[in-house]
DNA sequence: AGGATGATGAAG
DNA sequence: TTCATCATCCTA
């Protein structure tokens, strides 16, 4: 099953009071301060699981959320996980939607790109990105409104309408 | 506008 | 051991 992704947000270390890396190292985050390229899922709200890329430079625990994304590939799969409901278009569109639909869970974190059942694909460059504030990260002070969170414009796969 | 639903981290 | 807090989604 593949996704092809449309909206992601930078979560940049322990200076920045958004990352989970911010409130120091535990073992459910262990895996942001592990070498970049690989997993790094959790749970919110009880019910979702978010999926993130674990990212440099060296140990630095940064990573990029994944958001959304159109299937490009196994949409049958996507839609089995996900049920009858959605329409196509929003079977990705959210991160929770994400990681149901591409089937991943807490169990793949720390789960190495490279070597692990999980990959990321290099494409051809979308033909314009744009930046906004992040989702859901009103707590942070100033950095809620930084535009750390990167959108293809108006595509029809991202996490709002 | 609000409920679902449970792990996490900090406090007692 | 309890408690508040969530990087959300869906129905209404």
């Amino acid at each position: 099953m593949t996704v092809r992704l449309v909206e992601t947000e930078a979560y940049l270390g322990p200076e920045d009071p958004a990352a989970h890396s911010a409130r120091g190292r535990t073992a459910r985050n262990e895996p942001m301060w592990g070498p970049p390229g690989h997993l790094y899922v959790y749970r919110i709200y009880g019910i979702h699981d978010c999926v993130n890329v674990v990212c440099g430079p060296g140990t630095k625990p940064e990573a990029v959320l994944l958001r959304a994304g159109e299937v490009t590939e196994g949409e049958e799969l996507a839609r089995r996980r996900r049920g009858p409901k959605p329409a196509t278009a929003r079977l990705a569109a959210g991160p929770g939607n994400l990681g149901r639909a591409l089937g991943i869970g807490r169990d793949l974190s720390g789960a190495d790109l490279l070597t692990g059942p999980v990959s990321l694909l290099l494409g051809t460059p979308p033909p314009a990105v744009a930046s906004r504030p992040r989702i859901g990260v009103g707590y942070a002070g100033a950095w809620a409104t930084r535009p750390y969170r990167f959108v293809i414009p108006n595509d029809p796969h991202l996490s709002r309408r």
